[in-house]
DNA sequence: AATGACATGGTAAACGTTTACTGCCATTGG
DNA sequence: CCAATGGCAGTAAACGTTTACCATGTCATT
């Protein structure tokens, strides 16, 4: 059943099913429409490998990830291959687990795939096998950590916007003992978080005390550890900003299994707004960097370049916001007469689902 | 950049090269060394597209889920990567999004890309479509729907299991007015996780009240409602099962917003056992289905079928075991004096990550 | 009526592999 | 010593498309 097939029904050449297939316009009518009926009849669909074997273009698109299963994935993933789909393109799509065997293995597979671009969204590839991918002068598109280069564009978060609303938001309310939990302090993207806090916290006039930065993992458990850590201080902090939704979580977590009510007692922020945070209980108030957009934003950068006839010598610069959105996880501090309904910081989001209030 | 280069540089044949990277016995040992030799300084890599066309198998499986955002899923994905890469497949992965006309175009993604087989994973795929791809007599495997045919395996979900265990763990606790929230009711999934509900209630002696069966819909807004439903009747249930975690999450939810406490007031319990059951406050008790044995199963099913030299007449079964896993989401209904101690149903898993109780 | 221009369809090469077949050489058995 | 056998490498066809190039036919212009 191929492309001779059909042809042979058609009583035509093989390039005009080719042609009409591929919507060339200088087939006749009539032709067309024998063409089409004998695909229908035999049902016919045209083999990607051949096409991408001759035509030199595989209409594939890579998408590296560092785990589908962290909730800041599907997401993109599902609007990625959204997008991918309306345009006719497939998605070859790899997560690398953190493992650097699986990094490696992740870009032999972009190759043999003969993919024609990819999206690298790790916040934190290893720096060899960018190049090993550079190497082909592949289009690549980049989180915050791209090199200026030849087909590379990057998206840039701007990290601080979000962070320095959360800030005034609880300095509003008159929280003074902010704390944050940070990321893994190996990935560029959870040390621009750090900074940008306490970059905020001096803004507004307050002090960021050592003990009330500690470190987690983006994940759930770094987020308890954490907290666990911070409830053993002797001073505590009534408010924490959390490096990632997942972080922010486990110290609500934590705070349960100690007892400690969110938010009467201590508020919590997230950040990322993944959908996490609308499920949890009390609805987690966090920085929304929206993962739809961020899977547009690399997909466009992706298909334009392909698009291109000559490549762009050095990549565009994407941006990407981040807002507060306040949700249930923050109120004012232990001990404090609520001087005014809550306060909310010009350019936030209300975006609570509660039917109640 | 391709298999002559390093043919001509190793000087041999092509045949040759082709056989080293393949791994034929055949080849002498002096030159095969001398033809990785090439391969290693040339940078080669094999194109994909290329050895399909060739050799007629693509190395590709379909994966069609239903939603990548839905949580089930991920964990799938994951897994069925992971067992992809190690035994050197690609896979094509495909969400439906619960639109027909993305099922229709991802079953002629699927055919495009001339997979090797696919696994349906939707619960509920559209018949027709079905039809289409058992046309091309593919490996196929399905889960719990599937028809007997040539090559089609069928992953059978024990759903009555760990709904019996979950009952008897509800009516230890003396919980007589038990609801359930059902999923969509067109997926067989979800009518027979009913089924298995009413069953399991019969068996033991409680009746179950229609009017403690309300529809969901397997997401979270459709716990929501059922609960808002729920809470309006005059005599209320004092637990609850839901047909997936979701469900029960958005009822702990909604809950929530009407001051109702879990588990105090109110015992939840949900299904599937999703990593967003430990995410919860409280920790929510639930039927865990594995997904990562899920994939597992789909994988090895699809793998076994096309390493067969003979198409199997008659696809495998596989069975998938449920079981209640005990978290916090449950306990004594109400003014109730508790008799004893927490009762755990024989055979259940206690699987409370939380470090204090 | 002859010529040129243009529209449209066909022919065949090419894409990068795998693999059936062939051929060479060395080894072994009679 | 010769024939048979077997191990191993090379030759070339094949996989299913796209597309450059060519051929043909039609029509307008002179």
């Amino acid at each position: 059943m191929d492309i001779r097939d059909v042809a042979k029904r058609a009583r035509v050449s093989t390039a005009t099913v080719s042609r009409t297939v591929n919507r060339v316009a200088t087939v006749d009518a009539q032709l067309a429409k024998r063409v089409w009926k004998a695909i229908d009849e035999l049902g016919y669909y045209p083999n990607r490998q051949a096409r991408a074997l001759v035509s030199g273009r595989s209409r594939v698109f890579g998408l590296i990830v560092s785990e589908i299963t962290n909730p800041f994935f599907p997401e993109i993933v599902q609007t990625f291959e959204t997008l991918a789909v309306e345009h006719n393109y497939e998605i070859l799509l790899t997560s690398t687990i953190h493992d650097p065997k699986r990094m490696e293995l992740a870009v032999r597979r972009m190759i043999e795939g003969r993919v024609d671009g990819v999206a690298i969204l790790t916040f934190g590839m290893e720096d060899e096998l960018l190049e090993h991918l550079r190497f082909r002068n592949l289009p690549l598109v980049f989180i915050d950590v791209g090199p200026k280069a030849p087909r590379v564009s990057n998206i840039r978060v701007d990290y601080a916007h979000g962070i320095r609303q959360a800030v005034q938001h609880l300095a509003a309310m008159r929280h003074e003992r902010i704390g944050f939990v940070t990321g893994p302090l190996k990935l560029r993207s959870a040390v621009a978080r750090r900074d940008a806090f306490e970059e905020s916290m001096r803004e507004i006039g307050l002090t960021v005390k050592p003990e009330f930065i500690v470190q987690g993992d983006h994940r759930l458990e770094g987020g308890k550890l954490a907290f666990q850590k911070l409830h053993q201080l002797r001073e505590q902090p009534t408010a924490l900003l959390c490096s990632n939704d997942m972080t922010a979580i486990g110290v609500m977590r934590q705070a349960f299994e100690l007892s400690i009510a969110v938010p009467q007692q201590l508020s919590v922020v997230g950040f990322d707004d993944t959908r996490l945070a609308d499920f949890m209980i009390p609805p987690l108030t966090t920085i929304q960097m929206s993962q739809t957009e961020l899977a547009r934003l690399a997909f466009d950068a992706l298909y334009k370049e392909v698009k291109r006839e000559t490549p762009s010598p050095v990549g565009t610069e994407y941006h990407l916001k981040t807002q507060l959105v306040l949700r249930r996880s923050t109120t004012f501090p232990p001990n404090t007469t609520p001087a005014k309904s809550r306060t909310i910081a010009k350019g936030t989001k209300q975006n609570d689902t509660s039917t109640a209030d």
